[in-house]
DNA sequence: AATACTGTAATAAAATGAATTACAGTATAT
DNA sequence: ATATACTGTAATTCATTTTATTACAGTATT
């Protein structure tokens, strides 16, 4: 997860709780100072998961699909990421006792330092951060 | 963290862990099936934190600077990762009031997920992880 | 019909990660 | 002291991932 798209789908939610219109993708590209086809391309994520709502067309643009205090900063989290927190692993030689078992003793790891952070994340909702803004 | 460098770190030190012997950098090469010299560079880091011992010169090889039931998968983490898991931020637009604030706030939560993933692994040692080997 | 949007694909550019090569430095053994 | 078998590290290339950009068809509103 050595990206931006976390930063960027919290960004993007954010200004949707704090808004009541719908925002265009070029006017959120403007607040991230990104491309708004990445706008566009991050709501698609966010939409076809059920956090946001879009409407094509003028006058069209994005909003929450449901209150901010309803969506746990768990679930952007879980819709975002896909790989593995801690990273890949390698593919050790087979021959050798250690490298035979190890990817799978790895993964275990990997499935219980990701549940850690889930959990982590299932306290928060987006109204909490966004509370955290003055 | 999308790379390979957690799994190399933990993979050399439970071949540490399970032989007496020093070992050299190119038969962990071996077991990993990745090039020496990436041996070499994760070692160094192990090293300079006080997680294995190396020795220059023929019969050279790696060890373990102390028992592994000493050793935290919190510290090995602590040591190879150095950005945050949920990965970078942007750079948002400074005229806009989210876009200003953005960034600290998220920083924050990016801390409060890696302590939550540091907890989580603080409570495994190497030795725990290596009695998961049949 | 004009306008202002979204959705998405294709491509290019930039950043990151991994492999490889090379070689100076060092400890051991003969 | 010389040969040997290592480490440490830098430099380079190669591969993969991430981001930016462009383009345009499709859609809702006026």
């Amino acid at each position: 997860m050595n990206n931006v798209q976390f930063a960027t789908a919290i960004h993007i939610l954010t200004l949707l709780a704090t808004t009541e219109e719908h925002l265009s993708s070029a006017y959120i590209a403007g607040s991230i100072n990104i491309n708004p086809a990445m706008v566009r391309k991050s709501l698609s994520v966010l939409s076809s998961h059920g956090l946001v709502e879009t409407r094509e067309g003028k006058g069209g643009g994005a909003s929450l699909a449901k209150p901010a205090d309803q969506i746990l900063l768990s679930a952007v989290y879980a819709v975002i990421n896909t790989a593995p927190l801690l990273g890949k692993t390698n593919q050790p030689n087979p021959d050798c006792l250690v490298g035979r078992q190890i990817n799978s003793h790895l993964l275990d790891l990997y499935r219980e330092a990701d549940q850690a952070l889930i959990n982590k994340l299932g306290t928060i909702t987006l109204a909490n951060f966004c509370n955290r803004f003055k």
